[in-house]
DNA sequence: GCCTGTGAAGCTATTCACAGCT
DNA sequence: AGCTGTGAATAGCTTCACAGGC
């Protein structure tokens, strides 16, 4: 038996927001530069993608140019925003204030105003109940409860790889449905938790390699 | 005309390189706990892959493990040893020694043998000719120069967006193979130059983008 | 002529599924 | 029975190529 496919709302592919992203940032840094439109192929270059690429990116999001000057600029960055951003904003939760947590405090204090790093935790009494780079640092105990409580949804693990599992479970117990891990080990999350891994170690190992191939 | 299709050098898949890379972290921190062997589905367990695709990945390097115990695991550690690593050892430079900048030195220092954070680089004259966490810092003039000498394959960029095509142009005069890219814009480097990108901004984006999504 | 929008083709990565071994 | 090794199938991503518009 043949089953019709039918159109479910597409799951749009993790690539695809991440080169949106990249494309509203590369725009805003544009804006002022230039004419108020740019071609695909404009943008591309920019962005290190492929002109055809970048088309089909904003076909997902259902952007259109106009083929006499490309794509508006300023229509482009908003259409973004309205796919990708909550109106309301959203509050994240940094958890591991070492240098590696600090640096991303750091740069993102008061950068965007729809994404605020609203609480960072630590277990060392030394960082504990401070403020650190404006971002004041709870205990870990409390976790669960704060992030719930500030109705935070996104968490950043930045702890070493031998806690990153129970801060994990602490966090998706908070009530956070999405988690940027930098610790080294796969997580074990509940069905619907969105887990996205950044590895340093794994990328420098890897550039290393490529560094001694020929060609 | 056909053209018949010549088994040309495979060239690694970034993706594979990466796994074999936490593979072999993983394989060496479970070392001591357990047998001395793992199977396929172990292992992919540990890693968060499916135990086809850790078999898949252990035939490109041609690795055999037995039906009856599976996977030696110090011969696969030497086995991936000897696939990626360097007998000679490996030298990076870092870039921009901000907070995040820092904390990666501070995470490599001692911890790999085989690769090794040799120098550092700033503009600032308060860090410039200092030894931070370890590693020396020099004034960024004179990167070129420092890195050919130091026979340094590798380079990491932890600078503003703004200056970081500048860096890596004289990464590559230094004679740099491969570049890891902390600053969200597309580098423009020669070809064999191997750029690997690490936008944090945009995974937090991304994150919080999924976070919204319901299922 | 040079652009956008997009079906179709091409490519890459992952998973399936099973023969062969122990 | 349960594993590995691997050809074949599938799924996912990117590019091609061209109709349509200015």
């Amino acid at each position: 038996m043949i089953s019709t496919k039918i159109k479910v709302a597409t799951p749009i592919p993790t690539r695809v927001v991440g080169r949106l992203c990249l494309y509203r940032r590369l725009l805003i840094r544009s804006l002022h530069e230039g004419t108020a439109h740019i071609y695909s192929h404009e943008l591309a270059g920019l962005a290190g993608a492929s002109a055809a690429q970048v088309r089909r990116d904003l076909m997902t999001i259902g952007f259109e140019g106009s083929p006499k000057r490309g794509y508006s600029k300023q229509g482009l960055i908003d259409s973004i925003g309205h796919f990708l951003d909550d109106p309301q904003g959203q509050r994240l939760a940094l958890v591991g204030v070492g240098l590696l947590g600090r640096s991303i405090i750091n740069y993102f204090v008061g950068k965007r105003p729809n994404l605020t790093i609203a609480a960072a935790f630590d277990i060392d009494p030394q960082r504990v109940n401070r403020v650190i780079h404006g971002c004041h640092c709870h205990p870990v105990d409390e976790l669960a409860p704060i992030v719930r409580a500030q109705g935070i949804s996104v968490g950043i693990i930045t702890v070493p790889a031998g806690v990153a599992q129970n801060i994990a479970d602490r966090l998706v117990e908070g009530g956070v449905r999405s988690i940027v891990n930098f610790a080294p080990v796969a997580l074990r999350v509940p069905d619907g938790v969105y887990v996205q891994d950044i590895d340093i170690t794994t990328t420098l190992e890897t550039a290393a390699f490529f560094a001694r191939r020929q060609d």
